[in-house]
DNA sequence: CCTGGCACTCGACTGTAGCGAGTGCCAGTC
DNA sequence: GACTGGCACTCGCTACAGTCGAGTGCCAGG
């Protein structure tokens, strides 16, 4: 383990060059380009203890080196400072996010700014129902056994609903229902209202109870067990850069796994504390995006989380300024949601 | 323009061989896989003739010939029959869509059947507001100077707008603006709504004036004029099948081209008459896609058109399966969407 | 502990040769 | 006049040999 100070900076050295330059990189280059103070001979004894720690390899004898996996992660850890952003990028952060209207509208100009800043995919999940209060329900009668839920929380998030109740059901009776829901529910997060719809069910009147019931499922079973999440995707043409060379030659699996929200989620959604995560390629637990690096974090309004965005690039990429990038953008995400 | 039965029948196997094996096919595999009745010289007469025309053409000299475009054009128009679905294939369009409750959860699993069915990337556009009329208009107060405006459309579609009041309005009147839009434009189809709401604005008492204003605004841009349009993609994993020889080289453009919303429009939403519509390589109009072939038709409950969906694959594809496909599922759509 | 020197490795590139699929053309046949 | 068999030709593909050079590991000396 003996990585003194030259040690380090060798691999910073080499990390820096090879995510510039796509190419492995040797000693005497090395040298060249940075102001280590020693020769190429020394250099290389260096590398020769990178590479039996596993921090860097060579692809073929007599090629230069490469960072492993574990190279990127000492890298991000102990390496590298988190780049500052250039005064464009912020302004362009600010001039892709004013203006916005809807939460939709937030989300797909977040997403698009992401992917263009970072030049990678990008993916931006909707605020979490979990995370959320109910702000008001909506009843809307679509026809006599037919009522459109409709629920908006107070992340911005508007779910809709069909229910087919059981029998007819009067307009009088509608707008009870209306006020009885909204009475119980409004206010309290989408997490704690089990009980209290379970309540609501055994308190109402019995020519509504049956009405309630089917509602009481449709709430529980679509809103809350299996809370619906939404997940933006943008910057898929990004994948392509850097010909085949990253993703070792095939977009295939990637592009399967960025089809599936439960992937996308697993990927972004799980940021519990606000510090930013980085998962770079074996890391990651799904097989298809073992060659592939992912740069998350939590957004919300305020301190409090409510959705997690990130993005999706190769294992070689620009960690600190990506870094960088997905923190300032979630953070102005986050002051936008709490202006509404 | 001497093009006889033979030699269209040569042109058919060239087409039904190319997309099969994906390679150039010469004259003698060509007679020894069909039943033409002539020899390799004969038919390396024809190719010569086809090639003249321009339906065929050899990726260089002494490989097998390659359908051109044209002779793509030709082979959809004149010489290939709408290949009948399999049992299986009708079976899964059925068990993929029974059960599905909402319209998203309707357009999600068709996007993803058209994708897995046809083996391309899939794009299904949601029912066009502009083809829609208004079910109900619900007015949501968020604070006193914001109201949330929800949509539902007869064809399902729910939107939802963020109204910021000029100045704040009293519940009571909230509940006035809510009677007033709803008696006026309920049942009415959007894209004959601007008179109607230019003259709600009018007829309204003084105290509701402004907020009606401001709500009229809302409707009109942004559900109206620059009518919103969603679209669902799936299946872009598929553009790595058949390696890199498809879509010459780069995946890029095409990529680039998917994400670009108004792009998919353009590709799937301009159908009017109810056929199918196929567009190969060169004859699309966007320069990315150049490489692709489009298989689009409309989909609406009973005869009426809402909304388009297609799949886009290289210009080497099956068309008489996959307009077959595109076809069933698109009826199947449409008898679904009947039901509600 | 660092450095310069040196032998060695091995991928990338180049040029050559042989193979074979496929063609175009032509003379002969029905 | 249309079709066919035969034949010379083209040219991409593959294999192989040779060269080049970037990069390495090692070692002796400062």
């Amino acid at each position: 383990m003996g990585l003194d100070d030259r040690k380090l900076a060798v691999l910073r050295a080499i990390v820096e060059d090879y995510v510039a330059t796509q190419e492995p990189v040797g000693s005497k280059a090395l040298v060249e380009r940075h102001q280590l103070g020693v020769s190429p001979a020394t250099v290389r004894n260096d590398m020769a203890v990178l590479e039996e720690e596993g921090y860097i390899r060579q692809p073929h004898t007599s090629a230069g080196r490469v960072p492993t996996d574990r190279g990127y992660r000492l890298f991000v850890d102990r390496l590298s400072r988190v780049k500052p952003l250039s005064p464009a990028e912020r302004r362009a952060i600010e001039r892709f996010l004013v203006g916005a209207v809807d939460l939709d509208d937030v989300v797909h100009r977040t997403v698009r700014l992401l992917a263009q800043l970072t030049r990678q995919v990008a993916v931006v999940q909707y605020p979490s129902l979990a995370r959320s209060s109910v702000r008001h329900l909506e009843l809307v009668p679509i026809s006599t056994t037919r009522l459109m839920l409709v629920m908006i929380a107070d992340t911005g998030r508007v779910e809709q609903r069909l229910v087919e109740l059981p029998k007819p059901v009067p307009a009088a009776d509608v707008t009870d229902l209306r006020r009885l829901v909204n009475e119980k529910l409004v206010g309290s997060r989408l997490s704690e209202t089990p009980p209290l719809v379970q309540a609501l069910v055994e308190e109402s009147a019995p020519h509504l109870r049956g009405a309630m019931t089917t509602l009481s499922t449709v709430l529980l079973e679509t809103l809350v067990e299996r809370h619906e999440e939404r997940i933006a995707l943008a910057g898929t043409a990004n994948l392509t850069r850097g010909g085949l060379l990253d993703f070792q030659g095939s977009l295939r699996p990637i592009l399967e796994a960025l089809e599936e929200e439960v992937v996308l989620l697993k990927l972004i959604g799980e940021t519990e504390p606000s510090t930013t995560r980085v998962l770079i390629g074996d890391e990651n637990e799904i097989d298809n995006l073992r060659a592939a690096s992912v740069v998350s974090t939590g957004y919300g309004p305020g301190a409090t989380i409510v959705g997690g965005l990130g993005v999706l690039g190769p294992t070689r990429m620009d960690y600190p300024g990506t870094i960088a990038t997905v923190r300032a953008v979630a953070r102005y995400v986050g002051e936008l949601l709490a202006q509404n």
